[in-house]
DNA sequence: TGTACATCAGTGAACGCGCGTTCACTGATGTAC
DNA sequence: TGTACATCAGTGAACGCGCGTTCACTGATGTAC
């Protein structure tokens, strides 16, 4: 679990929590954690923060509102995660672009309830504009990336950034999602998500002459 | 939605309903296309399918199981779909190849309440071998093509069939889960999920030597 | 062709449960003067 | 330094709800003879 740094916990106070909002978003990422998305509520996060039902409702509009919250802390999260493995692309853009990929799998393995209030829950991002704004600048991390990647080739050749960005995405999601999650959902592989991704990515790098020759 | 041929529908014959297997199968179906995984209830399946919500348990052990079947058949028919879609290798290896891309992200799209039961589900494959089985079912069509279209190239510079299956799988299921879905949680993209995939398996292809050469 | 009987797919009432949310309230905190 | 007061984060009881599942039952079906 992960509790956030300044006291998310359970010291009660008195009366009043001291930091009930930090205190609910721990309780939803326990639950998620245990059973999943679909077993979060309102309630029972109450109960774990030591609180009455309605206390959780000073904070947050409603239960969808409360998830949303969880979310947003996640793409956060994940945006400085991929952020520290790009590294401003040392020692180079290549080797860097690997290093978010592996970021982004242990990402999903380490903090899956994170994930799942990120991809697993259908909260529409047009009633939540922050979510959908922490969404984009997660996004923003790897197109950065790629964008830094193109700009090792000569300027005729350079593959467009964006599509690279959104096939990398959706390769690391899709290896995440089948293979990569800690629940009994997953599939069985014959080799660790980790090499899976990078041996996919660096393929297909090849492909637009970003990565290396043919030492396959 | 998907109405099953043999009568899934309202025609209640008396006291025996004739059909009740597929009928809640079908408003299970429903009720995930109107609401997602975690709104299908037993109690309202029933409902829809005109019985008492006891009638159910003659058919299934509890709800999760009633899932797993409406799992089970999303496989069965993914599996006829890839495999006509690959129709044998014809024309080509590559070019069908590519229409089992597309008829995957078409059936992800198309059937958002069977890929849902299929992949958003946290039923364990473990307590359902023949979901499991219907899984690898699927999967082996990828496979067998996957191999199909290695055998178009000279033996020593063979890739592994299963790596990429492995890596057309996550990839495919990547485009579908973020982008090709029809519900509210689906992102923008500049461009048809349909095209994005296909460019970024025919990439990946190239580099294996499997596809044509530099005609980007 | 007719009847007794076993089988089985439904009924409907009931259970206990936990949930989301609202309400009028009250205790604690901090600020103005 | 002391007091009145506004603010606000909690309480706890209550609501209506719908769910999953069980139970003893009954109506329909089909089969043996």
């Amino acid at each position: 679990m992960s509790w956030s740094g300044r006291g998310g916990g359970g010291e009660r106070r008195g009366y009043h929590h001291g930091n009930l909002r930090e205190a609910l978003i721990d309780a939803a990422l326990a639950l998620i954690t245990e059973i999943g998305p679909a077993g979060f509520t309102v309630a029972e996060a109450a109960r774990r923060a030591g609180v009455s039902p309605a206390a959780p409702y000073r904070h947050f509009r409603d239960a969808e509102a409360l998830l949303a919250e969880v979310a947003v802390r996640g793409f956060e999260r994940l945006t400085a995660t991929l952020a520290a493995a790009w590294s401003d692309g040392q020692p180079n853009p290549l080797r860097a672009f690997e290093k978010v990929g592996r970021a982004y799998l242990a990402f999903a393995r380490d903090e899956p309830a994170f994930y799942g209030a990120m991809f697993e829950t259908r909260i529409g991002f047009d009633a939540y504009p922050l979510l959908q704004a922490a969404s984009d600048r997660t996004f923003a991390v790897l197109r950065e990336a790629a964008e830094r990647l193109t700009l090792t080739m000569p300027k005729p050749n350079r593959p467009p950034a964006l599509m690279i960005a959104l096939h990398v995405w959706a390769m690391s999601h899709g290896v995440a999602a089948l293979f990569g999650r800690g629940d009994a959902g997953r599939r069985r592989l014959p080799m660790a998500p980790e090499e899976l991704l990078e041996a996919g990515v660096l393929l297909y790098l090849q492909s637009l002459g970003l990565a290396g020759g043919q030492e396959r």
